[in-house]
DNA sequence: ACCTTTGACAAACAAGTGTTAGCTGAACGA
DNA sequence: TCGTTCAGCTAACACTTGTTTGTCAAAGGT
C-alpha cells in the first residue's frame, strides 16, 4: 500500500525536527543545552506538536544520535575488496580521505558522537559505544584480510585497528576548529602516523620488541 | 602580611564551591547542564553569594577547568631524565601506568576535559586544546632526548607524540565506564599499541616505508 | 571606639524548562 | 457521506534557570 498523504506528512515533519535539531546544534553547542521548544520554534511548530513524533526529549535525542551514527557508517563504509588490493600505503590514504571528507560534511555529527561518548546518558553512551566498536571490528577485519592476501602473519590486527581509529579521531577533533588549511596540514600528519603505526604492526609481526 | 581570617574564609567558601560542582559532576554530567542553584545548595550556600567569588557561571566553568588542567599536569609530570635513562619499553610503561593512575583518581575531570575539548564554549575550549598542546609538546621533546641518546636519528618525534597521546587518550576514554578488570586488559591494549607506535617510529627512522 | 568594607542572605525578576489536557480541522476508511 | 483518527494548536502547571537589588552582621582598618 502506498504512503498516505497523512504518512507522507508526519515524516517529513520528523525530519524536520530533526534538521532543526541539527541547525542549532552547529555552533558546537551539546545535546543536553538543546530545548523542546527551541528546537519548535526553529521549525516553525508548536512545542506540543513535538511529542507527536517523539514520546520525550531523550528518544528524540536518540533518534539525533542514531542518524548520525548512520551517517558516520555510510561516510566510512567502502568496498572490501579494494583495501586488500591497493596495498597498506593507498589503504591509508584513502582511510584518511575518507575520514577528512566526512569531517567536511558533517563535522557537527563528529562533534555530536564524540561529545555524547562521554556524556551522562547512559543509553546515547551505549548507541556510540557499539557504533565505534563496530567500525573498529570492521578495520581490524580489513587489516587482516589485506595482511593475509600479502602473505602476512602475526600483525595484531585488532589492536592496530584501534589505534588507527584513536589517532584519526584524535586528529579529527583538531580539525574541528581549524580552517581548511591547517586541516590539510593535520590530514598529513594523520597519514603520517597511520604509516608509523602500520609500519610498527609489521616489525612487531616480524618478532622485532622493544 | 599574614592571611586575615576573612581572607581565608573567602578562600576554603570558593574552594568549596568548587568541589561542590566537582561531586555534582561525578555522574558524568556535562558542565553546560551544571546550574548556579544546585552548586549553591549542594554546598550549603545561598545561590547569590556565589557572585562573591565568581562574577559569573562562565568563570566558575573556567575555575573548573583550570583545577583540572593543574590536575592533568600534575599527575603527567615526572622527572625529565628518567624517561631517557629507562629505555623505551620501561617508558611505555611508565606513561600507560601514570596515565591509569591519573584515570582512577580524576577520571571525572578527564571526562570533563574531553567533553569540553568539543564544547561550545570557546574559552574553555581554548584553554584545554593549549594545555593538551603543551602535554604533546612535552612528550615529544622527550621521544627526541631519548632518541638521541641512543644515538638515533630521524625519528618522527612530534608526530610520534601526537599519535602516543591519541592512543592514550582513546584508551582512556574506553576505561571511564570499565569494570577495574576491564581497565587492567584496556591498559595492556594501550601499552602494545603504543610499543607497535614506537617500533614504526624506529623503522621509519631508518628509511623503511610502506 | 567608630566607620568602612564585605561575605552571606532573602526576595524578586524575566525567562526558560519538560510535560499534560483539551480543542480544532483536515485527512482517512467505510 | 459520515464518523473516526490524529497532527498541530493554545493554555496551563510546576518547576528551574542566571542575575540584580537591598539588607544585615561580622571583620578590618584607623
Amino acid at each position: 500500500m502506498a504512503e498516505t498523504v497523512r504518512q507522507r506528512q508526519k515524516r517529513q515533519t520528523r525530519e524536520r525536527i530533526l534538521a532543526a535539531a541539527r541547525t542549532l546544534m552547529e555552533g558546537g553547542r551539546g545535546l543536553d543545552s538543546l530545548g523542546l521548544r527551541e528546537v519548535a520554534r526553529e521549525c516553525g511548530l508548536a512545542a506540543t506538536s513535538i511529542y507527536n513524533h517523539f514520546p520525550d526529549m531523550d528518544a528524540l535525542g536518540l533518534a539525533l544520535i542514531d542518524s548520525c551514527c548512520f551517517r558516520l557508517r555510510s561516510a566510512m563504509e567502502y568496498e572490501r575488496r579494494s583495501m586488500i588490493e591497493i596495498g597498506p600505503a593507498q589503504a591509508v590514504d584513502e582511510l584518511v580521505s575518507r575520514f577528512v571528507r566526512y569531517l567536511n560534511e558533517h563535522g557537527n555529527d563528529f562533534r555530536l558522537l564524540v561529545q555524547q561518548r562521554l556524556g551522562s546518558h547512559d543509553r546515547y553512551r551505549l548507541r556510540i559505544q557499539r557504533e565505534l566498536q563496530l567500525l573498529v571490528d570492521e578495520l581490524a577485519e580489513d587489516v587482516r584480510q589485506a595482511v593475509a592476501a600479502r602473505g602476512g602473519v602475526g600483525v595484531p590486527a585488532e589492536q592496530e585497528a584501534e589505534a588507527a581509529i584513536a589517532i584519526m579521531f584524535g586528529s579529527g577533533i583538531s580539525m574541528l576548529d581549524s580552517s581548511a588549511a591547517a586541516r590539510r596540514v593535520l590530514a598529513e600528519h594523520a597519514r603520517l602516523q597511520l604509516q608509523m603505526l602500520v609500519l610498527g604492526g609489521r616489525a612487531m609481526a616480524s618478532g622485532e620488541r622493544l
